[in-house]
This record gives C-alpha cells, sequence and structure tokens, in this order.
DNA sequence: CATGAATGAGACTTCATTCAT
DNA sequence: TATGAATGAAGTCTCATTCAT
C-alpha cells in the first residue's frame, strides 16, 4: 500500500527516516508538550528548564537547541496552544445552519471538548498568571484569542438578536458573561481542580449545561403576554 | 469594647505609642499589603523578597522579623485576605428579606465592590497560579472560601426555589454558574486588566448587570401558558 | 594626634568605621586588585568569577554585589589602571629643564618604574588579547593611552629636534619605536616571564637601559666631519 | 620541477587525487589555518570548536577526526606557525655577504615580510596570551623561537661587533631591542590594528625603517675626536 | 571518513536567608 | 529591633566532546 502513500514511500528513502531523524523532527512537539505540562503544573518561574528536558527524555543542553531560552520556550508554547485555539470553531458559525440557541450550545460544547478538556487548558492558567511578566505576550494573546473569541460569541448573540430569537441586549457584554464561565472552569480544573482537596466536586459538564440553560432561557424573549411573577415578599 | 482587646488597649495606653511604635505595630500589615501587591504583579517565584520590603518601607532583614520565610509570607497574605472574604456577606443572606432575585444582585454587587473591585481580588489570582505548589493552601482555601462561598450562592438559589421564585434547578451548579464571572472578572482585572493593550475594554459593572439580567431571568420560572417561540429558520 | 586629623576622627565616630563599613568600603579596591591579577594571568574568558572573588577573600555573590557582571568588573579594571596610567608624567615633560636626551631618558625610566614594573604592567597583556572581544575598549584604550603617549613621547623627540639636539626624523615614527620595547617588556614579564622555562633571562633595565643608548645615540646630530665608516662589504 | 616535490607527485598521479581526496589531504591544514584565525581573532577560549570547523568548511566532529581536542589543535597550531618561523632566516645569516648593517636590515625586513606582515603574526599574540595556561608550550616556544632568534639577531651583532662595524655592546640585550618593535607591531596588527578606532594610524614599514635607522646609527662606532655636541639647555 | 544531534560538566548569575553591627 | 553586607544553593545557559547514523 506505501506506494500509494507518497507521504511515507518519501520517508522511507529520505535521511528524515533514520531514527535520529524521526527522534529530530519529533523533538519541537515533545518539548513543547513537555514544557506546557509543567508550565501548568508550577507556573513559568518555579518549572526548571531541566524538569521540561527531563520529561521530554532529553538532557538539559538538548532543550537549548530547540529553543535558545526558557522564556523563548514559553512564548512558542503559548503560540503554539494559540494557533489551536484560534483555528478552532472559526468556520463553525459562518456557516451553522439551525437556532442561535443550538449555535451557542455547540459553540460552548465543542470548545470545551476541544480546548477546555484538553491539556492545552491549562494555556490559560499561565497566560492569566504570567502576562505581566511578559508584556508582548499581553497583545499577542488579546489579538489571537480574545477578540477572535469575543467576536465570535458577539457574533452568535448578534445573530439571535437579529433573527429575534433572543431580546436585545449589549452583545458584547453577553459574549464576556458567555464565556467567563468556560475560562473560569478551564482556569479550576488546572489549580484546585488538581489537587486532592476534600470539597465540592465540580462537574465541568453539569455546570455548562446549566450554564447553557440559564443564559440561553435568559436571552429568551418573553411573550408579552405574560404575566410578571414578580414576587414582592421584599420589604417587609 | 476595647478593654477586652489588650492588644489595643496596650497600644493606646504605653508611652510606646509613639510614631515609631505605631510603625512597629503596623509593620506586618504594610508588609502583607507590599507582599500581596507584589505577588499578583509577579507571582509567588518572580516576586522578589527585598522589594517587598522597600515597598513596605523596611529592610531585607526586617521582613524576616515578621515572617520565617518567602513561602510562610506567601501563606500569611492568603490567610489574611481570605480572612476578609469569608466574613463578607455571610450575615448578609442570614436576615435578609427580599426577593431571592434581590438578595443575589445585593450578593454579586457587594461582593464586586468589597472584593472583585479591591486589590484583595488579586488573592484570586495568586491562589489559582500558585495552588498546585502550596499544597496546603489547597485545602485551606477550598474551606475556608470555595465551600462557604458555594454554599451562601447555594442557599440563594436555594431560598428562590423554595419560594417558588426561581425554577427547579441544580443548586450547585448554578452557585458555580453564578460566580465564575465574578472570579474570571476579579483575575482579568489583575491580568489583562493591568496590560497596555489595544483590546476590547471590558466594563466589570456592564457585565455583571448583564450577567444578573441574563441569569435572574434565566432562573425564572416560565408561565405555563407562554407559547415556544422557537424560530424557525433551522432546515433550510 | 587624631584629633588634627578630621579624617580619622570622622571615621571613628561614622558608621564608616565599623569593621564591617571598613570592608565594604575597601571591596571595590580589593576586587579589582584581584580581578587584575587573574585576568593577566589567565585572560579574561578564562578567569573564572568565582575565583576573582576567593583571591579578594569574599564569596561569589559578594563579587556581584559590586559589579553586575563579569564584564563590568572587566571594564572597570581596565578603566582603574587606565586611570593610573595616564596622569603618569603628564606634567613632568611640560616644566623639565634639562636636555631631550635626559628627558626622554627619564621618562622611560619613571614609566617602567610606575608603570612597566608594577602589576598594572599586565593590563596591558590582557587590553591585547582582548580588544577584539571588547570593541568599546579598543576606542577607550586609544584616547586614554595611546594617543597621549605618543603625544608625550613625539614632543619630547620633537623637543629635541627643535633645539638642534636630535637630528631631523619623522617624530611618530620614533616615538613608536621608542615605546615599543616597553610595551613589549611589559607584556613579556606577564607571559612568558611567569613561566617557569629555562631560557635567556631578560633584564629589563639592562634591556632599557640598551635600548635608550642606541636610540639616544640613533637621534644624535652627527658631525659634518666624521668619516663614514662604512665598512667595504666583506666578501666581494 | 615538480617531480622533486613527492606530495605534489603523489596528489597527481594516484587515483586518490580527485577533489574530494585532494581535501581530505589538505583539511589539517585548512583546520589549523582556520583555528589560527579564529584563535587569533577570538583568544582560545573565547573560539568555539564549531566556528573553526565551519571556516574550514567541514562539520565539528570531523574536527575532532584529527585534533582530539581543543587544546591539542590549539599547540598544533602553535607548532606548525612555529616551525615555518624557525627556518626562516636560518640560513640566511650564515652565509650572508655585506656589512652587518645591511644584514640586521636584511633579517628584519625579511622577518616582517615572511611572518610580520604574514596572517602567521597572530601567532605571538595568542602565545601572548596564553602561554600561562599552556606551560608545556612556554619552553617549546622559547627553544624554539625565542632561543633562535635571539641567538641569530646576536649573532648579527656579534658580527658587526667582531668585524669593528659596531661598537661595543652588550649583545644580548641589543639582540632583545632589536626585536622588540617587530613584536610589537606584530601583535598591534593582531589587536588594536583590527580594531575600527580613530587613532593615530601606525604605518609599520615606516616604523621598522626608522627603528633601523636609529638602531644601526646607535651601533655605529663614534670617531674618537667627535665633539661632544651637548645641546644647551634649551629652556633659556 | 563525515555528520550533527545529543550530552552534561561547568560557568555565570540570582536571590532567599543569615547575622554582625 | 533594624539594617544591609555577605553567603551559597540553585537555576539558566554554553560548549567541548561523543557517537549513532
Amino acid at each position: 500500500m506505501s506506494f500509494m502513500n507518497p507521504e511515507a514511500s518519501a520517508a522511507e528513502s529520505t535521511p528524515g527516516s533514520t531514527s535520529r531523524q524521526r527522534r529530530k523532527e519529533a523533538r519541537p512537539q515533545e518539548l513543547l508538550d513537555a514544557a506546557l505540562a509543567l508550565f501548568v503544573e508550577k507556573g513559568f518561574a518555579a518549572a526548571k528548564a531541566e524538569e521540561v528536558a527531563q520529561r521530554a527524555g532529553v538532557s538539559k543542553g538538548t532543550l537549548y537547541l530547540y529553543y535558545p531560552s526558557k522564556e523563548e520556550l514559553f512564548k512558542a508554547v503559548v503560540r503554539q496552544n494559540l494557533s489551536s485555539l484560534i483555528a478552532e470553531g472559526e468556520g463553525m458559525a459562518a456557516n451553522f445552519e439551525g437556532s442561535s440557541s443550538e449555535l451557542l450550545a455547540c459553540l460552548i460544547h465543542t470548545w470545551w471538548d476541544r480546548v477546555g478538556n484538553t491539556s492545552a487548558a491549562g494555556i490559560h492558567k499561565i497566560i492569566l498568571a504570567e502576562v505581566r511578566n511578559f508584556p508582548e505576550l499581553a497583545q499577542f494573546y488579546t489579538d489571537e484569542v480574545i477578540i477572535p473569541a469575543d467576536r465570535l460569541f458577539g457574533a452568535c448573540v448578534q445573530r439571535g438578536i437579529a433573527s429575534g430569537e433572543f431580546r436585545e441586549m449589549p452583545v458584547h457584554e453577553v459574549a464576556t458573561a458567555l464565556i467567563a464561565p468556560l475560562i473560569f472552569m478551564a482556569v479550576h480544573r488546572h489549580s484546585f481542580g488538581a489537587c486532592p482537596v476534600h470539597g465540592p466536586e465540580v462537574d465541568p459538564c453539569a455546570v455548562l449545561d446549566t450554564h447553557l440553560d440559564l443564559v440561553l432561557r435568559g436571552l429568551e424573549v418573553r411573550t408579552p403576554a405574560q404575566p410578571q411573577p414578580k414576587p414582592k415578599k421584599a420589604r417587609a
């Protein structure tokens, strides 16, 4: 079958197919994975370069063959995990067919599956913790993640409002309120969620469903006939 | 009442209450404040003990007269800012009179005023970033903050459900969904909010109001007669 | 007597007189001395920061309290030993009374006593060896040492020519030829001169006297009556 | 004539004389040349083995096929450039016909042409800078270069004295004074001479001529009748 | 022979902590 | 008590050297 796969046959004949070469090609990814895990676990400053190397199964020196400094390694980790984030759901919204409620539900569940539930979710934690020490990342992350995400969710909300499915609301603020629990839980997973504490279990899916249930209901246009059941009780 | 507080009375009555004396008594607090600010700004590992001392206006050595190590200083910072958190709104809920919606709105606004909008909000950021490096803080924080907060918000939701104001929903999950944006924004203020980036402005109050608007509406009991305005569009 | 010496009495009463303070004040010089010695011995790159510290009787860390990097320490060493060089013999030439031969002899002997024979002579060796690695030192040293020295020796030669004591010769080249053996020997002292080799002993004073003897005689105006003893080319 | 050169004929006649083969045979020389250049430029410690290899057009590993360590490479560089020095002018003096002045002039000019003006002159700089780190080189260099040079120049001076051309002077010291400017200028060429500084230009040939002019005149036997033209102390 | 990926000892530098004053 | 000079463990990074290909 390999003759049908040009890549494979190429791999066999090129020097890239030696075991050493294969390792070399895999190194950057292995190092980035190890680094992501360790940075999420310890934070940037407390993570030791040597341990990153160890986890990637190489020596200290090898790490520096691929990344000129711990700082550059960090930025590479952020960049690589960012690009995986931005692409997600880019097109999803554009040609989605269905109600805006369904679109939002889909977006949120997809994000959680692909990002929040992934080891890459930890990237949020380290970004939050370290932006102030890496000012250049701030704009980078804002441009690549925050703005697109805001725009994506904002567009969905806008879509719902335009179609009359959602009531009129400040789009940007709704988008933020929609995203907040996602980020919160992604971060939580890698901080308290990773500690062996005895406390209230947080079931991400349940919370997400509840969050969606609440917000989608909150966005609904209320039928004019509906009586306001405002219970007065207050002010005795 | 001050006679019940030996510390206070001593300070007031002894000749030691000179400005120097007062400084001395204020030291621990000044150090904790400086440390909180710096830890929030840089993170635990990147914050230098000497800079904490400088910001508190004392020398490096003096810091160690009050706290035996940087780690203990860190824990003290967390503990002190925790105790301020837990007390807040403890009683508020108990004897609140008014609708549960109003109670929730009040709780959230109060929290934001007293905590989220305070420099102490940064404590969340450093906790999220560092719990895994300080396992003992995990249980501590869970017990002192997470559980009480969960219980507090949960109780409000429960109260609303019991009174028929809110529809039946999983209490714990709703509480989490309620709290998440608060934490999100408190943390945001001290990470991206502190960076000079050109991005979408986040107006905490507007977001909070929107969040409340959405969630409270989402919690409302829907009148059975209400027609589902399911917008068609789906299925082209 | 100490009351007559304001410095001394001041020293006794100020905090600067504690043993710790006295050490602190002496540190920079002690470190520069140790560094000079080691740089001369090993060269910049091969000299270890820790050994500099050890020789100065302090720990590694202390060195960095005074100089922010090994490179800055190096430059400080050069600068400090340079300033001692430039001042030397500055005024000497101006109001010297005597023949230009005597002036040159005096200059050369003085230079040797004050510099060439000093541990500071080693500075030349390290400069020669390291300028290309420290481009900023090149101009600095040229301005501060080479040009002044050239000017000083050049002026003496010019003086002799003007007074009719020396014959007409290219001033700059004569100055270089005059200085070259000084530098050569200063450098030699710190390279081969410091090695336990079995070779021809170089007696600096003897060489200097011979050098002077040769050059001064070479500068003399020859009496026209003198017969040219040009020996006929032996071996026809 | 090439038949007299076994190396050349071998290269020409054997099948091994492909371009690759020739490269292989030339390797050691290419490596030594690259190493010399780099050592002169940066010094031993600051010169990186990999850059030596790069400049020689081979890989790092190949360098180690020819020289077991950087240190051995260094010694080989010194040795190879030494042997080229010693041979020069060895015979020249023996059967030179002409005055001793002419002989000295010839020696000095030859040395400058063949060594001082060559990239090999840099060898002096690195020797001066590194002997103390390579004690074994000290004796080696002393035996192979310093003593022969001293003997060569000494013999010339002795020859002149013996023939009555030069006046009686301490031979060894004169030899040193003769050589010093040569070394000085050779070293200068590779330190300050290689830096883009704005300073007094040193024209080696002019200095050498002046040096020779001065010293040869200084060596001349003075006619007893010559009146000492002691110039009146300038400075009226 | 040639390559260049990998290694790890070792150097520079930082900074939490100590302690003499 | 308060200070800040001094320490040295620990971390980042470099580069001579090795060795599988």
